[in-house]
RNA sequence: GCGGUUGUGGCGAAGUGGUUAACGCAUCGGAUUGUGGCUCCGACACUCGUGGGUUCGAUUCCCAUCAAUCGCCCCA
């Protein structure tokens, strides 16, 4: 048996690939109008980063990391998220006291989460993802908003769905989660399995449970708005005047939760509406996460930033049947007659690419027919074929693949005349 | 980690407990001694996912395993 590649992982070949260098390009561009720079972090970093970040209790850090020892008996992680690196790179590289306030980055690269593969979820995948480390007013939590919508409009995604919630301080969760254990403690035991568990770890979470969704103590459950203090009920409300302002329309949904611990106030994510999607509808998720950098060893900094998946935007576009324009095409494609020919058309091929022409040639000794064949399965705009016969009067035939019309050059004027004609 | 479905040539897809495993697409060659997209003809499966079992005999039946895929949990 042959190797094959490992579960949850996918080769991205070429006629696909195009695809994600036209998001990547986009991701990139818009990050430039946006004024954020691109940050490189390894891919592994220590395990311990991942397990103060992220947090302890979480899917991710129980189940989904991939963590080995390396040589040295260190324990490293492939990385399953981008914002724990980033901040440990901030505060390693005392980003904070950069002249330019807030620090504004962007990273794009494969994550790594060990889970059961199905549509919409990979071992590895790709993530872009922004953070904006320094400032706490929520019209930049408004800008890293639109600044994903931004992305995925612009390449023609339509069915989308922003929600948005708060999650509080921690004055205001503690309390929330306080009036949450008091409201499902005294009829725990009617809930499934998973609740039961959840109601010390993370009772958030029962609110979002899709078994227990009817449950006659759902209806009155407290929401974690009605426990927001004055300072987070301020800011959400700011947040969301802000986003009106920029004609962004949301949904608010006190259910929503984010996945990992070092969320606070501004919880997001962006959903495709677009019909016969999988059953992950989530594209983007992000917050905001005042708090994390201390808890890395910098110094009190607030931050916001989100994550989108690379697999999950291409999923969108097919979902909404939007085809991106890749339209891949050779200018001119060499048909050598003969071994003199052959010979000659080599030097030329070169010479067409330096002019900075895309070109190609037959490297299988095919027959003219078959070398026709292949031009026009490369989409070949022009055709030159010579010959010993050509050769020989210091010619070339040029045959436009479009109109079929041929003409003759001169072999010396030929990419001369090849480039005017193009223009 | 749990459950459903699937696994036949490069791709798509029939089929049968019994000797040579349909077909379509693609590819290559020819009809057209040096010119593509149309047509016609021809060529193209030493493991029918892998291992084991039942059987005189298995690609077809049974078991296991691996993989793909969809869903649960949860996320991007």
């Amino acid at each position: 048996m042959s190797i094959s590649i490992p579960r949850g992982t996918q080769d991205i070949l070429p006629g696909e690939v195009e695809k994600w260098q036209l998001i990547e390009k986009n991701a990139r561009e818009l990050c430039e109008r946006f004024q954020y720079k691109e940050i490189r972090t390894p891919i592994f970093e220590h395990t311990d980063l991942f397990l103060r970040s992220v947090g302890d209790t979480t899917d991710i850090v129980q189940k989904e990391m991939y963590t080995f020892e390396d040589r040295g008996g260190r324990s490293v992680t492939l990385r399953p998220e981008g914002t724990a690196a980033v901040v440990r790179s901030f505060v390693e590289q005392k980003m904070f006291g950069n002249a330019n306030q807030p620090v504004k980055l962007y990273y794009m690269g494969p994550m790594f989460r060990y889970e059961r593969p199905q549509a919409g979820r990979f071992r590895q995948f790709v993530q872009f993802g922004v953070e904006a480390l320094g400032s706490a007013d929520p019209a930049i939590d408004a800008e890293v908003i639109a600044l994903a919508m931004s992305l995925y409009q612009s390449l023609g995604l339509k069915k989308l769905k922003l929600v948005i919630n708060s999650l509080g301080d921690k004055e205001s969760r503690n309390a929330h989660r306080e009036a949450l254990i008091n409201h499902f403690q005294p009829r725990i035991d009617e809930f499934c399995s998973d609740c039961r568990s959840r109601l010390e770890k993370n009772p958030m979470r029962i609110l979002d449970c899709k078994k227990d969704r009817d449950h006659e103590l759902m209806k009155d459950a407290p929401s974690i708005l009605q426990y927001l203090n004055e300072d987070s009920k301020t800011y959400f409300e700011n947040l969301q005047s802000y986003l009106t302002d920029l004609g962004i329309p949301f949904e608010v949904d006190p259910n929503l939760v984010r996945g990992l611990d070092y969320y606070n106030h501004t919880a997001f994510e962006i959903m495709s509406d677009a019909e016969g999607f999988g059953a992950i509808t989530t594209l983007c998720g992000g917050g905001r996460y005042n708090g994390l950098v201390e808890e890395i060893g910098g110094p009190e900094t607030p931050g916001i930033g989100f994550a989108l998946s690379i697999e999950r935007f291409i999923a969108a576009l097919n979902a909404e049947n939007i085809e991106l324009p890749v339209n891949a095409s050779v200018d001119c494609y060499l048909v050598s007659l003969g071994e003199e020919a052959k010979k000659y058309n080599v030097r030329l091929l070169h010479a067409l690419r330096l002019a900075g022409f895309s070109a190609e040639m037959d490297y299988l000794n095919r027959k003219i027919k078959a070398q026709f064949k292949a031009a026009d399965r490369l989409n070949a705009k022009y055709v030159a074929v010579l010959g010993d016969d050509e050769l020989k009067e210091n010619k070339i035939n040029v045959k436009s693949m479009e109109t079929g019309e041929q003409t003759q050059y001169s072999l010396d004027q030929f990419i001369e005349k090849f480039k005017a004609s193009l223009i």
